[in-house]
DNA sequence: AGCACGCCGACT
DNA sequence: GTCGGCGTGCTC
């Protein structure tokens, strides 16, 4: 510092963002010698406790208290400041989606431990010429493996000696073995973008000689729309290579359910070595590893879910948005926010390339691309020649099963005919449990959640009633409950694990099993799970919607959807696109590499516009016609408008509130709201939340003008959440 | 009295 | 988001 001695320099203020909800940078005192800069990561005093936070930009508040402002207590010299570009971005962020900055900040500071140096790894090394006082044969398997001297972690050896890691902390004691530092990690590998070029169809090369194309160029937006199987991740491998090449460092995002193995094994595939991963399940040391080595420029491509687009990047230059129209995209708690938006915001901000892959993109996408805001790369065909599958309806008012069934003949018929071919066939039904209702047939009672009123859902494994909602769950009475009726509770309408049990009386012989996100052993007997699917270790798959996604299945030839129509009756304004994204995902896993596959959907309205387009599969007949309806009906994307839902703690203080917001909004800004006959009063997690559209221009500043309400509304708006539900694009 | 909750405001 | 303060209501 300049003028050390100056008594005024002494006084140096900054502004630092803290992660905590309030509404703006606060002050802070930096000690004396030291010197930082916007984006300097630092420990400051925040009332009774310490926190991480960083020097922002703009003048600190001069109208604070001098004599109340507190000292920075640490300043992270080792870290790189957050650059100039991350700082916009999360100024944005927090901008868009009425956000506290210091929450979005909170996002990139996630994890503590990437901002201290690692500890070095302790290892463990034979020491010469001491042998156990006794010997036993795991021990001598430990001395074999250490006899050349080299130092080994203590898992490792323990591994590679085949012996529990105590054998060896029985060795350290004695003093055969000794403790040494090792080495820190080093640097993963980087990938190598000639490793292994993939042969690409002439459409798979139109697209990938366009995404190569608009490197430099600033920010633009592709959208890859290619039917499944069409090998839209070969396509954006060759972005990710190019991004490589011009030295630049590359994200691929994806829905947390689709990061599997599989699919870091086909990046391996064509770079030689696995890219770092970034998701929710991944160890807090690894997860600094990760977060230092982005920040430094070691690691060159992340693959991650959502939260990684926080991530410190040194020099990003890419990001693959991989199945773009997926919900999981969605934050709906802290800060709301869609991954898949505002990777294209980061793009914008830093000016460069950003994909969005998908066999069956978002309305929000497809409008963009029809408006020339996105390049579009289609890709019409299977990449393997396969020909698409071959879908019917059933209608189940004519040809349904017998009462109390639920797979209708000419499915039971085709399932019967694979199974002999010794292919697999998937059953998909999108609800959990074996019944989503339980009633009492003396009284009639119905079973509801005493805290959101919906159906509890029998769950016959675990022998409870849930509710999905919040979580609710109560063992099943013998009586009922109203009536005091003993064993007069019946099951109506099914479940994965009733469609289960009807498929083992069936197929007595067949493996059957059920895929659901809620099965006793969570993640980790999913993943195992998935994979004998996979290898053909099942014969007939019952799933939930987590088949839809990620996971390829070589084997399936048959899909057969036991309710078409479940999802499309909702009041949400997207469950028409909802519901096509999600029969065409499922039915698109049949004969994806083998071709020949077949699908059936049950249905009771065989006619419904969004049934008729996937089983002709003329995707552009379901697009054509909902973004007429959309546009109709001012829905999002059309009508410059910004789609909010509002989700407070009861109804009509909820509802009311969104009323007030409405009836203030300025002249300038047309306000629907949409009522609950449209859409809107949907239970979830326990909490009403309902739907608002504010249309405003263009140049209206609707977050301006809802933060100002928030401020300063009625007092009672404290649990009250305001979520912007559209795509920014109109904004950028 | 002793404490478990829940609500509220402050945090520079 | 997290903490402390303070009120309520319940138990020993």
């Amino acid at each position: 510092m300049l003028f050390d001695d100056d008594p005024a320099m002494k006084e140096t203020i900054v502004s630092v963002l803290v992660p905590v909800a309030v509404p703006r940078a606060y002050t802070y005192r930096v000690p004396a010698g030291v010197s930082v800069v916007p984006g300097t990561i630092v420990k400051v005093p925040l009332g009774p406790r310490e926190v991480l936070g960083a020097v922002w930009d703009g003048e600190p508040d001069a109208g604070i208290n001098s004599n109340k402002l507190k000292v920075i207590s640490r300043v992270y010299e080792t870290a790189r400041p957050l650059d100039e570009e991350l700082r916009r971005f999360i100024d944005w962020v927090a901008n868009w989606t009425l956000s506290p900055p210091g929450m979005v900040l909170r996002m990139v500071l996630r994890s503590e431990e990437a901002l201290e140096d690692e500890p070095p790894i302790s290892g463990v090394r034979r020491r010469k010429g001491q042998m156990p006082e006794r010997m036993t044969p795991a021990r001598q398997k430990v001395l074999d493996v250490t006899e050349n001297g080299v130092a080994w972690t203590k898992s490792s050896l323990a591994q590679a000696a085949g012996v529990s890691t105590s054998v060896i902390d029985g060795l350290l004691q004695q003093e055969v073995l000794e403790s040494v530092a090792l080495p820190a990690v080093a640097p993963s590998p980087a990938p190598q973008v000639e490793f292994a070029q993939t042969k690409l169809t002439p459409a798979q090369q139109v697209a990938s000689d366009g995404l190569v194309a608009s490197f430099g160029k600033g920010a633009a937006v592709s959208l890859i729309d290619g039917v499944t199987g069409s090998g839209k991740t070969e396509v954006y491998f060759e972005a990710i290579a190019e991004a490589l090449r011009r030295g630049h460092q590359a994200l691929v995002l994806l829905p947390e359910i689709a990061l599997t193995e599989q699919f870091l094994r086909r990046f391996e595939k064509r770079f030689g070595v696995y890219p770092a991963e970034w998701h929710s399940e991944i160890t807090p040391k690894k997860r600094g590893r990760v977060w230092r080595g982005v920040a430094s420029g070691d690691v060159r491509v992340v693959i991650g879910a959502r939260s990684a687009l926080f991530l410190p990047f040194a020099d990003l230059g890419l990001i693959i948005v991989d199945e773009e129209h997926d919900g999981a995209f969605k934050q709906d708690d802290r800060v709301p926010y869609n991954a898949r938006d505002m990777s294209v915001v980061r793009g914008h901000l830093s000016r460069f390339p950003v994909v969005l892959a998908s066999a069956t993109p978002s309305v929000e996408s497809r409008v963009n691309a029809d408006l020339g805001r996105y390049q579009r790369f289609e890709l019409p065909e299977r990449a393997s020649g396969a020909a698409l599958p071959d879908l019917k309806a059933i209608d189940m008012r004519q040809n349904g099963p017998s009462r109390g069934r639920w797979i209708a003949p000419e499915l039971f018929q085709a399932m019967k005919e694979a199974f002999a071919d010794g292919a697999q066939s998937l059953l998909f039904l999108n609800r959990r449990g074996y019944a989503p209702l339980t009633l009492c047939r003396t009284c009639g009672h119905r079973f509801q959640c005493p805290h959101c009123s919906s159906w509890l859902v029998e769950h016959r494994f675990q022998k409870r009633l849930v509710c999905h909602h919040c979580g609710h769950n109560e063992s099943v009475p013998k009586a009922c409950p109203s009536c005091n009726t003993v064993d007069s509770l019946v099951a109506c309408g099914p479940g994965v694990e009733r469609i289960a049990e009807e498929v083992e009386n069936l197929f007595p012989d067949a493996r059957t099993l059920i895929l659901s996100s809620d099965l006793p052993g969570g993640p980790e007997r999913l993943r195992r799970e998935m994979k004998i699917v996979e290898d053909g270790g099942a014969d007939i798959v019952i799933g939930t919607q987590l088949v839809a996604k990620g996971h390829n299945f070589p084997k399936m030839r048959l899909v057969g959807v036991i309710d078409a129509d479940l999802g499309l009756a909702h009041g949400d304004p997207r469950a028409a696109e909802k519901t096509f994204q999600l029969l065409a995902q499922v039915t698109g896993r049949a004969g994806r590499v083998t071709g020949g596959g077949k699908g059936f959907l049950q249905t009771y309205s065989p006619d419904h516009p969004v049934l008729k387009a996937l089983m002709s599969q003329d995707r552009d007949a379901f697009y054509n016609a909902e973004i007429e309806a959309r546009r109709a009906t001012g829905l999002p994307p059309f009508g410059r408008l910004a789609a909010l839902v509002i989700s407070g703690p009861d109804k009509l203080a909820t509802e009311g509130y969104a009323r007030a917001l409405a009836r203030g909004a300025p002249n300038e800004a047309a306000v629907t709201l949409l009522g609950p006959a449209e859409a809107a009063l949907a239970m979830i997690r326990g909490r009403y939340r309902f739907r608002l559209l504010l249309m405003a221009p263009r140049q209206f500043d609707l977050q301006a003008y809802i933060r100002q309400w928030l401020d300063n509304g009625p007092k009672a708006t404290k649990g009250l959440r305001v979520q912007v539900d559209v795509d920014p694009q109109h904004f950028l």
